[in-house]
DNA sequence: AGCACGCCGACT
DNA sequence: GTCGGCGTGCTC
């Protein structure tokens, strides 16, 4: 006998373990690792999903399969998980603090997850599903179902789901000639000709212009079959592109080219300004991979993985990529993963979680715009995608490349202490093009007397573009930055009922909403404080900037690209197709204008508040402010116009803006390299970050205090523990939190002692206390 | 999570 | 005397 362990989906810490169970003899030959299952679990033999992790061969009869239950039913045909998904959970569970479950099913599309439910009988044979029952009738079933009167049988269902089309075909061309139909049944006979004149050997039953009626007299007769033939839902998009082959490389694209073909021995970070053409590098190491019949997976950030991007590597790869990103129904994620799982796609673009998709035989992993953080997921499991990359890539002997113009200061500390190989790219590619040239204007002494949100300068220059047909990008930083509502008399600011942060204006459904718990109310005609009518509107939130644009400058043709203007599907898509179109003269976004746009028409870039990130509370504050600003400046003169930059700030000589001025990634990661070296913070130590919840402050302090000795007491005197802090908003979700930070080099107890800080939650007084941990966090307001 | 077991207050 | 409140503990 074979026993199986199982690890259910349930994410608790009680439940994180596998489970053993029986194998009854219709599974023995079937089963296999990383397939779903549903088991019986708990006194009620609820039935859960669950993914085998294991089979074990029968040792003792001490753990008899006599004790134990049988697996209620196989998922599938073949494993979802592949061996190494199932090593990357385990290896993945030393840094995420997350539950086994939760890693596993982050590898997994969301459709192959079970729906859960349970059907009610009764005696006399009416049967209920508990899903549809009210509030009421619940409560009176779960009654009757202890005093008998109702059985319950538990449901679990997969979500899977495939779209099918229907095809028709002839099985005997001879029979349907000879086939005689009345002359009266007009239509019958007019689709036995069609039929008869078809050249195709199926067609699509849609395509048809005749009534099911007609279609099935055919059917009945046996003169056509129909089959149902499984279509792809993404796939219309792959065949409106047109094919694009290999560029021509420059001499510093072709000597990175050359090295990243010829090695894996370790990671690459190739370093190259905007416009180098790092893209076409990718595209060419991708296909030399190809080439030697092995895969790809492409990781850009989410908010680039626009059109313009995967276009690309459609229009090189064709029916070879398969793209992730989460703008995907669930079926339509689903469909691209089957692509890759069936191994038909060989290239894989896409966001984060690409980086599990199960490819085979992977020969390259390419992470561009490394330093971006949306690379680390911010909710449990917190897995940093080059993590995983680096873990894959061991896994199968692959080359690793980082790809940014301007690095992570932990990527390029390790480059330059040889465990990157650093390939940099310092000429744009299109020889005609020429950097931009970047101005600072001083909003202290520029205040416009016209306008709150720009300088005379920049309207200025906006004109002159436009009056030469020239296009403008004007971005909005909208990091740690908000609209919001505030007494002009008493200073009164509305908050968060639940949260400690004022309320942001939302003036498309005039509403003030908070983005931390999403409380929603309406805008206060007067002060809820003095009852003074002053109530004011502050900040200025795109839509506000658009306002302004569009009185001082009417003539102007202005595109607002943010989140509420992005909200339904592909609007990101049409918005940009319009600006290329040269349908605006204006593009106005927030940061996801910032990156992987290229519209050669673009002359002038424009940011508006370059410092509202800058003094955030953050150790990463400055290094963000001069990736975004280097990142945006690069929109401009991408084609042989010269291109230019105003940037508006108050903080003229703080290092990040005159570092983006001189364009000098050089000098600013030396800079920012001493005083992470003075404050001993990454890249020169490593950090891990303890959040504790409690709705009573009182307890999430002390709480907090005890979990600080736990760490004390476990690490050593090198470790540095700082804290225990408010968080900067200390109270969300009617939760206060605080926070500890852990810097340290060398630690061989961490990791065993903050399994031992997780497992406080489960004393029996902690049942409301909430433990996070975080390994190097990348947000900390 | 969900379900049972178990130990104290207001009802036929 | 019991019905039922939800605190506690376990699920192969």
């Amino acid at each position: 006998m074979k026993i199986a362990k199982v690890i259910v989906d349930l994410p608790l810490m009680q439940t994180d373990k596998p489970f053993s169970y029986a194998i009854s003899k219709e599974f023995q030959s079937l089963i296999e690792l990383g397939m779903r299952v549903h088991v019986p679990f708990g006194t009620g033999n609820r039935l859960v999903q669950g993914i085998i992790v294991g089979i074990e061969e029968e040792k003792d009869a001490e753990n008899s399969s006599v004790n134990l239950k049988d697996i209620a039913e196989l998922l599938d045909v073949e494993p979802v998980l592949t061996e190494e998904q199932l090593w990357l959970a385990d290896e993945m569970r030393h840094s995420v603090f997350s539950y086994k479950i939760s890693c596993l099913k982050a590898m997994l599309p969301n459709l192959l997850n079970s729906n859960y439910d349970k059907l009610l009988k009764s005696a006399d044979g009416a049967v209920s599903k508990w899903s549809q029952l009210t509030e009421e009738e619940k409560i009176s079933s779960a009654k009757a179902v202890r005093a008998g009167q109702l059985s319950v049988e538990y449901l679990a269902k997969s979500k899977e789901n495939r779209r099918t089309e229907k095809y028709l075909s002839i099985p005997d061309l001879e029979k349907l000639a000879e086939f005689e139909i009345e002359k009266r049944a007009k239509k019958r006979l007019e689709l036995k000709y069609f039929l008869l004149r078809m050249t195709e050997e199926k067609i699509a039953l849609k395509s048809l212009n005749f009534s099911s009626q007609i279609i099935k007299f055919f059917i009945e007769h046996d003169l056509v079959k129909i089959e149902e033939v499984e279509i792809s839902r993404t796939k219309d998009k792959f065949e409106a592109i047109e094919n694009d082959s290999a560029k021509v490389l420059n001499s510093e694209q072709e000597s990175a080219y050359e090295k990243i073909i010829a090695s894996s021995d370790k990671p690459f970070l190739l370093e190259g300004i905007t416009g180098s053409g790092k893209t076409e590098v990718y595209l060419q190491t991708i296909d030399h991979f190809l080439q030697m019949g092995k895969t790809a997976i492409m990781l850009v950030p989410e908010i680039s993985l626009t059109p313009q991007i995967t276009n690309r590597f459609i229009a090189r790869f064709g029916d070879k990529v398969a793209i992730m990103h989460s703008g995907l129904s669930d079926g339509e994620k689903y469909d691209e993963w089957r692509k890759i799982k069936s191994g038909k796609a060989q290239v894989v673009v896409g966001a984060r979680s690409a980086i599990f998709t199960p490819v085979e035989n992977l020969g390259i992993i390419i992470i561009d715009e490394e330093h971006e953080t949306s690379y680390k997921q911010d909710s449990s499991p917190r897995y940093h995608a080059r993590d995983i990359a680096l873990l894959r890539a061991k896994w199968h002997g692959a080359t690793l490349v980082l790809g940014s113009a301007t690095p992570s200061l932990e990527s390029r500390a390790r480059a330059m202490r040889g465990v990157y190989e650093l390939l940099l790219l310092t000429k744009r590619a299109n020889e005609a093009a020429i950097l931009p040239e970047i101005k600072i204007i001083d909003m202290r002494s520029e205040i416009s007397d016209q306008s709150a949100n720009f300088s005379q300068s920049l309207l200025a220059k906006i004109k002159e573009k436009i009056d030469k047909d020239e296009q403008v990008i004007l971005m909005l930083n909208r990091r740690g930055y908000s609209s919001f509502v505030m007494c002009r008399e008493c200073g009164f600011v509305v908050d968060c009922p639940n949260c400690d942060i004022s309320l942001t204006l939302h003036m498309d459904t005039r509403t003030l909403n908070c983005h931390y718990c999403g409380h929603v109310q309406g805008i206060p005609q007067t002060c809820p404080n003095c009852q003074s009518r002053k109530i004011r509107y502050y900040g200025s939130g795109t839509q506000k900037v658009e306002e302004e644009l569009r009185e001082i400058m009417p003539e102007a043709r202005v595109l607002r690209m943010d989140v509420d203007t992005t909200r339904t599907k592909n609007a990101h898509e049409k918005i940009l197709e319009k600006f290329g179109n040269h349908e605006a003269d204006i593009l106005l976004g927030t940061q996801m204008i910032a990156k992987g746009l290229d519209f050669p028409n673009v002359t002038l870039v424009g940011v508006i508040n370059a410092d509202t990130g800058l003094n955030l509370p953050d150790f990463r504050a400055s290094e963000r402010s001069f990736e975004l600003l280097m990142q945006v400046a690069g929109r401009a003169g991408r084609a042989d116009k010269k291109g230019e930059v105003l940037i508006q700030t108050f903080n003229p000589h703080h290092y990040a803006i005159e570092m983006t001025k001189a364009q000098d990634y050089e000098k600013f990661y030396e800079m920012e390299m001493r005083f992470r070296r003075e404050l001993s913070y990454p890249p020169y130590y490593f950090t891990v970050q303890v959040l504790v919840s409690h709705q009573d402050e009182e307890v999430a302090i002390q709480k907090s205090y005890e979990i600080s000795q736990i760490l004390k007491q476990n690490l050593t005197e090198k470790a540095k523990i700082l804290g225990p802090t408010a968080r900067p908003i200390a109270r969300t979700h009617n939760l206060y939190h605080y926070q500890i930070l852990v810097k340290y080099r060398f630690e061989e107890e961490l990791e065993s002692a903050l399994n031992q800080v997780l497992e406080l939650t489960q004393l029996r007084d902690n049942k409301n206390l909430r433990i996070l941990i975080d390994s190097e966090p990348q947000n900390f307001v």
